[in-house]
DNA sequence: TCTCACATGTAACTAGTTACATGATTGC
DNA sequence: GCAATCATGTAACTAGTTACATGTGAGA
């Protein structure tokens, strides 16, 4: 009944207490578990889990900002992200719209491709790049609590390590894909537009 | 104005002539150019591509079987695929159910979250085995046109190594999860339900 | 006759994006 | 007064999924 975004957001609360612009703030940077909303679906989907009484809010005033709606978890919002995060689960088709394009790249002339490709590489180097140094910021923070598979800094450790081995996956592919671009004379096809 | 699902059979158009029945057969099994749609969002969607003049079709009568729509790309259809597979893309925002749940995974006990990080590896394993399977299919028939980026078989086979790459780094993040939960006792976490 | 593979579509719904809308409070 | 950040929402649209609907021709 709760959508995969409802389990998303139970997983942050399931942390720590946030308002919809937090998680907001959270879910577009992707800083987080890896997926992503923006805050239109955020608060309708709060709404939701609210009736469902998966969460709970409170109104906290502040002195210095607008009045903020608090969400946290309930019991029974915790008894169903437990019960989901390890429910079945089959292969998700792979929806990559670079993939897609190097998919009809051959169309392309070679020197626009390669420069396309490089740039792409450099993008998830860049990413790669702030993985890595949030990886070093929780290995110096915390060695001890990332052994152990039962704490949440493990589980951000886990989804961290993921998105590294993503992002150095893409680019290396990336820079492939450019070597063989490169290789090849720079007006080895005809442009058309 | 086009989609990216319009891209996606464009792509697949500029290699051979197809019927919305076989492009469904190809996106369905993803081995194509790993993007991903049913037969009720192809059939519209090849409709707007006609319309927009960017493909064409006949009406192909079969002895043994019901007459077929055979689509091919127009020029124009090259062209804006041509023009769309380089044009500037940002970084896509991960969303992956997997490393989702996983970030919630410290709530479950550490046994069923072992076995379902197990059979996840299992499932990127047999995956990976099929792509490298038709990996080896691909480097036996045309080794030399793999070289050349040009051509549609070294596209063909660069969306292959991609997901390859992807699997194979997905599989081992799997194995690794799954061997942290085992090191722990396996009551370490209450079960609720 | 019935089932299966081939073949093409539409309808109803869920998920996600972009744009619109409002209001509080702070600092310039 | 004005822009920026904080804060919460709705509306209109696009993309994608699930279910419904129809029909051909082959083989059991």
């Amino acid at each position: 009944m709760t959508s995969t975004l409802g389990f998303a957001l139970l997983g942050l609360l399931a942390r720590q207490p946030l308002s919809g612009y937090d998680i907001a703030a959270l879910l577009e940077h992707g800083v987080g578990p890896f997926w992503h909303a923006r805050h239109s679906q955020i608060y309708p989907e709060l709404a939701r889990l609210e009736a469902a009484r998966l969460v709970s809010f409170q109104v906290v005033e502040q002195r210095d900002r607008p009045a903020k709606k608090v969400y946290e978890v309930t019991g029974i919002g915790v008894d169903a992200l437990h019960e989901w995060s390890t429910a079945p689960l089959d292969l998700e088709p792979i929806r990559d719209e670079l993939t897609l394009r190097a998919y009809s790249m051959w169309l392309a002339d070679t020197d626009r491709a390669a420069a396309f490709m490089r740039h792409q590489e450099q993008l998830h180097r860049d990413q790669l790049a702030r993985y890595e140094g949030y990886r070093a910021e929780l290995e110096a923070a915390d060695p001890v609590r990332l052994t152990d598979p039962t704490t949440p800094e493990f589980a951000t450790y886990a989804t961290l390590r993921r998105g590294i081995g993503f992002e150095r996956e893409v680019a290396d592919w990336c820079g492939w894909v450019a070597e063989a671009f490169e290789r090849m004379p720079a007006d080895s096809t005809a442009a058309a537009t």
